[in-house]
DNA sequence: CCTTTTTCTGCAAACGTTTCCGGCTCCTAT
DNA sequence: ATAGGAGCCGGAAACGTTTGCAGAAAAAGG
C-alpha cells in the first residue's frame, strides 16, 4: 500500500514537484490559482507529506526533546506540560522521554533524539555522573538543563533547593516547634543535600539542631522508606514537633503513617513538604508545601533553548526564588503540649 | 557544524557505507573483525544514525503513536505508562500526544504521526464525531481505540462502564442507601450514557428511581460544574443518602464541596467515584470508586495494534470487566439518620 | 590446477522532500 | 522594436540511509 507522494500530488495538480512544495508552503511566488489547484489535489489525495523526508532535505525540525524522570509523578508532569504550552506557541513540537530513573534509559533517550536531528532539548538530568556522559552525545545541540545545578558550562533553569528548605523550616519555627525532623536527606543526589542543608541553616540560626535522617541511595526506594521511618518516628514518644519532608511525594507517605500510627496531623505534628504537586492542594490534603513554580521553570527553559537555537551560545544559569505555600498541615504549637 | 554521517565513518574504517550499515546491524554476513573496525571508527566519531534518513530508506519505524486527552490527568497517564511499558517490550517507542479535549488537535496529532509513517496508533478519542474524521488520514494504518467503543470496524479495548455504573450503584443499595444521585452524567460523551444507564439499572431492579443529574457539554467546565452542583446538593436538607460520581476526579471535587459545606463523608453521605486513579488511594481519601484496570486496558491495546501491524487485520473488540475497590467513603446507612 | 561454492563486500538505485539555478513569458520603459 | 525586469515555474542535485545485485576473494571439491 504505497502512500502517496509529493509526485502523485504534482502530477494531479499538472505542475512539478517543486511548485507542490512551494504551494504548501504558502511561498510567495506561486501564483494563487496554482496554489489553489495543488491544494485541491491535496485534498483530493488525502496527502500527508512524509516528515522522514522532509527531515532529511531540510534543516530545522521544529521539535524539541524533553526528557525527564518520570511523566506519571505529577512533579514532571506539571513541568512537561508547561514545556508542551510554551513550545506550542513558538511553533515547536516536543518528544517527552522517561529514564524511569535509569541512567541506561536516559543515554538512550538522548541518543533516540540526536538520532532525530531534533532542534533542542531539555534535561532533567538523574545526576552529575550522568550528565557528564551526555556531553559527547550533546555535541553542539541547544539544550538546558532543569532542576539542579550539576555542571559548569551548561544552561540550566533550576530552584534554589537551599532557600526552599530554609522557608519550609523556618515557616515551622515560627510556629513555635523546636523539635524538628526533615525526611529524605543526603544520599548522592544534589537535591537532597541542598535542601536538608537549608533545613539545617535555619535551625542553626536559632541556635537548634534538627535531625536529619538520610534517605537510601536508590530513589526508588525512598517511598517505602519514608513509610517505616514515619512510622517509627510515629510509634515513639514524644512526638516531633514536626516534620518537613523531602518532597510532597514523601509528605504522602508520611501521612498515611500518620494515619496507621493513629498521629494527627496537625494536630498532634506539623508536616510540610515540597514541590506543591497537584496532590498538595486535594481536599483533606491540604499540604503546606513549597512552590518551585514548576510552570515558570518549564517556560523558562524553552525560552532558554530556543534563544541557544537562534544562535546565542552562551550558558545561562537562572536560579528561581521559591515560595512558601501555606495551607492546613502546619499549625502553632500550644505550648502545654497534646493530650498524647 | 555537519553532523558526521555513514560515509565519514566508512572512511575511517576502510569499507563502504553499506558494510558500516549492514555491521550496525548486526547482521551476519560481516566478518567480526571488520564489524568491530566498523564499531571502533564509529565511537571515535561518535556516530549517531540519522533516524530520518533510516526512515526514509527502510520501512518500518517501530514506533508507535499514542493519542490522549490528557497526560497530566492522572487516568491517562497511567494508561499512558502501561502502553508504553507494553511496546518496550516488544522492541517499540511510543510517541504521545494529548488533544487537550479539542478536536483540531486530535486532528492533527493524528496527522502528525501519519506525517511519521508511524507503525501504528492507539486513540482515545474524543468522541464519536471526532472518530469519523480520522477514517480517511487513518487509512490502512494499525489502530485501537481505548477507552469507549464507537466506531464499527475498528478495533477497540474499552472497560464495560455500564457494568462498572451498575456495581457502583449496586454497592451503594446493599449498603442500605435508597436516596441516589449520579453526578455527571448524559452530554454526549459517550461513556457518561454508558456509566448513567448502568446507575439507573441498578436502581430499578430495586423499583426505585435515583437522581441523574446531567454534565454540561464541553468537558472542560466538567471539574467547576461538579463542585458547583455537589455544594447546592449539600446546602440542601434532606441530604441525599449518597452519591455516584462520574469520575474520580468529579468525585473528589464533591469532597471539596463537603468540606465547604461541612458535610461529613461518609458520615452523612456516601461517596463512591469511578476509574480508581491514584488520587483514590491517597491517605485521607480513601476513595471507594470502580476500577477499569487501565493497566491491562493498556496492555491489551498494544497487543492489537502490534497483532494488526504483524498483518492480522481485521477488527476485535474487547471489552474489560471493572472492578469495585472498596476504600472508606461508602458506609452502611444507620436507620435513624444522622445528627444532621 | 581448475571449477564450483561460499563468504564477504561494494556499487548504485531507491526513499520523498527541499532548494538552487535557470528559463520562459509577459510587461514596461526606452 | 528591443532590452531589461518581474513573476512563475521546472530540472536536478542534494539530504543519509538501506538493500538488491553483482563481483572478488577465499575455500572447497574434483
Amino acid at each position: 500500500m504505497r502512500r502517496t507522494t509529493i509526485r502523485d500530488v504534482a502530477a494531479l495538480a499538472g505542475v512539478s514537484p517543486a511548485t507542490v512544495s512551494r504551494a504548501l508552503d504558502d511561498r510567495p511566488e506561486i501564483r494563487p490559482e496554482t496554489r489553489e489547484r495543488v491544494r485541491e489535489a491535496c485534498r483530493q489525495l488525502g496527502y500527508v507529506p512524509n516528515a522522514a523526508a522532509k527531515g532529511l532535505a531540510g534543516q530545522a525540525t521544529h521539535v524539541l526533546g524533553v526528557v525527564v524522570p518520570d511523566v506519571s509523578n505529577p512533579y514532571f508532569a506539571g513541568i512537561a506540560n508547561a514545556i508542551e504550552e510554551t513550545a506550542a506557541e513558538n511553533g515547536y513540537r516536543v518528544l517527552l522521554s522517561n529514564s524511569l530513573q535509569e541512567e541506561e534509559r536516559e543515554l538512550q533517550a538522548i541518543e533516540n533524539f540526536v538520532a532525530r536531528r531534533i532542534d533542542g532539548v531539555v534535561i532533567s538530568a538523574l545526576s552529575r555522573e550522568t550528565q557528564a556522559r551526555h556531553a559527547p552525545l550533546l555535541e553542539g545541540m541547544p539544550c538546558v538543563y532543569l532542576g539542579v545545578n550539576h555542571g559548569e558550562g551548561c544552561s540550566y533553569v533550576a530552584a534554589d533547593n537551599e532557600r526552599g528548605a530554609w522557608l519550609a523550616a523556618r515557616h515551622l519555627l515560627d510556629l513555635g516547634h523546636r523539635d524538628l525532623v526533615f525526611l529524605g536527606g543526603h544520599a548522592d543526589s544534589l537535591t537532597r543535600v541542598q535542601r536538608a542543608a537549608g533545613f539545617r541553616r535555619a535551625l542553626e540560626e536559632q541556635g537548634l539542631t534538627g535531625r536529619v535522617l538520610p534517605a537510601p541511595t536508590d530513589a526508588r526506594d525512598m517511598r517505602q522508606w519514608a513509610y517505616d521511618q514515619a512510622l517509627e518516628l510515629f510509634r515513639r514518644r514524644p512526638l516531633p514537633h514536626a516534620i518537613a519532608a523531602f518532597s510532597d511525594m514523601t509528605a504522602l507517605k508520611i501521612l498515611e503513617a500518620a494515619e496507621e500510627a493513629g498521629v494527627r496531623v496537625p494536630e498532634d505534628v506539623s508536616l510540610v513538604g515540597y514541590d506543591n504537586i497537584e496532590y498538595a492542594a486535594l481536599p483533606r490534603i491540604h499540604l503546606t508545601t513549597v512552590s518551585q513554580h514548576k510552570l515558570r521553570q518549564g517556560r523558562l527553559a524553552v525560552e532558554r533553548v530556543l534563544r541557544q537555537i537562534r544562535g546565542d551560545r552562551e550558558a545561562a544559569a537562572e536560579l528561581i526564588e521559591p515560595e512558601l505555600i501555606v495551607r492546613s498541615t502546619c499549625i502553632p504549637r500550644t505550648e502545654g503540649g497534646t493530650s498524647l
